[in-house]
This record gives C-alpha cells, sequence and structure tokens, in this order.
DNA sequence: ACCCAGGTGGCCC
DNA sequence: GGGCCACATGGG
C-alpha cells in the first residue's frame, strides 16, 4: 500500500480532529512548567497540578523559583513523580531568573539550536520537552518528536528508526518541501504534533495494531508494525 | 487487576 | 552507545 507523504497525512488529520489549539496554557511560563509536568503523565493528571499552582498564584518562573520545596510538591503532586517534578520545575525557573531575569522574552530571542542545547543541559529536560518548549513557549519552529509519531509512523509502515533526531529530520526535511516560511512552519509543527497525539491518544495505543476507526486506515496498510512494538517497562515497586 | 500516560536520568556493561 | 530501571498519580 502507498504510504502518503507527510502533508497529505496532516490534512487528513486536521480534517478528522480538527485544530487542537495547542499549548493549552496561556503565558510561555505556564507552558514551560506544563512541558516538564507532563512527561510520561496524563493531561488531566497535568491539569489539577498546573491549577493548584495557580490557586497559588505560582505560575511563574519567580513564583516557582522562590517557593518552598514542601509546598511544591504538594501542588504537583497529581501529576505523579512529584519529587523529581518539582525539584526539576524549581531548579528550571531559579536557573531562568538567575541567568535571564525571568525574561523568556530575552531567553528565546537566540539561535534556536543555542537555546536548545542550553535547555537540554538543565536536569529533567531531554529533548522532547526542550522541544516542546522551543515551538510552544518560544514559538520557533521546531518538530517536536514523542513515543506516539514513533508508533504511528510505525504502523503506517515508514521506515523509520527509534533515534529523536532521526525522526525530526525526517519531518523536517518533509515538511520543508511544502513550506519555507518561518512562521507557517512554526504553525503547521505546532498542530501537527498535537494531531499526531490526538491520533495515538485514540486510535494508536500500545501493545495493539491501528484502531481500524482510525482516519488513517485507508491509507496505511493496516496492523503492519505490530511486530516492532514494544512495551514499555512498567515495574518498580510501590509498596503503598 | 492490569495497562497506560504528550519522558528523563542514572546506572551497568 | 544501548539496555534496563526508578520515578508516581489517576483513569480506563
Amino acid at each position: 500500500m502507498r504510504i502518503p507523504n507527510l502533508l497529505e497525512l496532516y490534512h487528513k488529520l486536521l480534517n478528522h480532529f480538527g485544530s487542537q489549539h495547542w499549548w493549552p496554557g496561556d503565558s510561555p511560563s505556564e507552558v514551560i512548567i506544563g512541558a516538564i509536568l507532563t512527561q510520561q503523565t496524563a493531561w488531566k493528571n497535568v491539569e489539577k497540578a498546573i491549577l493548584n499552582l495557580k490557586k497559588e498564584k505560582l505560575l511563574t518562573v519567580e513564583g516557582i523559583a522562590n517557593a518552598d520545596i514542601a509546598l511544591l510538591q504538594k501542588l504537583v503532586r497529581p501529576a505523579g513523580y512529584y519529587n523529581q517534578k518539582s525539584k526539576r520545575i524549581k531548579n528550571v525557573c531559579k536557573y531562568l531568573l538567575k541567568k535571564y531575569d525571568a525574561n523568556l522574552d530575552t531567553f528565546f530571542d537566540r539561535d534556536i539550536k543555542a537555546i536548545r542545547n542550553e535547555l537540554l543541559d538543565m536536569n529533567g529536560i531531554g529533548p522532547e520537552t526542550a522541544d516542546s518548549i522551543l515551538l510552544y513557549a518560544g514559538n520557533l519552529p521546531i518538530f517536536v518528536v514523542d513515543a506516539y509519531t514513533i508508533r504511528v509512523c510505525k504502523r503506517l509502515g515508514i521506515k523509520i528508526g527509534d533515534d529523536y533526531e532521526e525522526v525530526q529530520r525526517f519531518f523536517e526535511k518533509n515538511l520543508s518541501k511544502n513550506e519555507k516560511s518561518i512562521s507557517k512552519k512554526v504553525k503547521l509543527y505546532n498542530e501537527y504534533h498535537a494531531l499526531i497525539v490526538a491520533l495515538g491518544k485514540n486510535y494508536c495505543k500500545n501493545k495493539k495494531p491501528l484502531c481500524e476507526m482510525c482516519p488513517l486506515v485507508d491509507v496505511c496498510d493496516y496492523g503492519r508494525g505490530i511486530k516492532h512494538m514494544k512495551k514499555r517497562p512498567q515495574k518498580y515497586s510501590n509498596n503503598n
């Protein structure tokens, strides 16, 4: 079966799911905090944590940076991994406050590669979180890859490895043929990643082939890629 | 009672 | 440079 080009795929997804209006947050600082909180966690749980922080008026770089760690742990708790995440958002905010005086315009107003490397140097920020911050908080043109992106590609029969940057280049290279302007790129990358998440959540679960209701079944080899699926290790002691 | 969620860092080899 | 594993709450 023919593999559709990535822009065609995008329009099918947009047509099916509609615009996703990402990022669901109304300030760059909220996006940065949320990007860390949502790691390996359902957004629904992150919303509760965000709301807790909001009620305490802590949803700013300065607020988090100066907040008591025990309080942060309490507020962030619904988002899971609350010990790590409270520490991570505090450290990141302290860094941004100290080095950029909490001015995110200054932070984002540089070469994108330089900002990305700086983000990657912060503890708790890996490639996906860094790119989410660049794209959704900084409005910079970088394609965000996540577990769904790789899973969906494999289900579609697109030959692709597991390497983050490799998948990212694949998308950016393909889409650059269609879109040259920076601002349009940002808009396209923004919507595309959100649509892939929507697709994944609804039709491309782990350990299952593409659901037959999937809007892409007509363009993909249904069920292909099932052999690539690997369960993510999820065992750790939970003595409660 | 499972399985999973918009990952990341720290080990070990 | 890959292959495990810990991290944790809440929903299906």
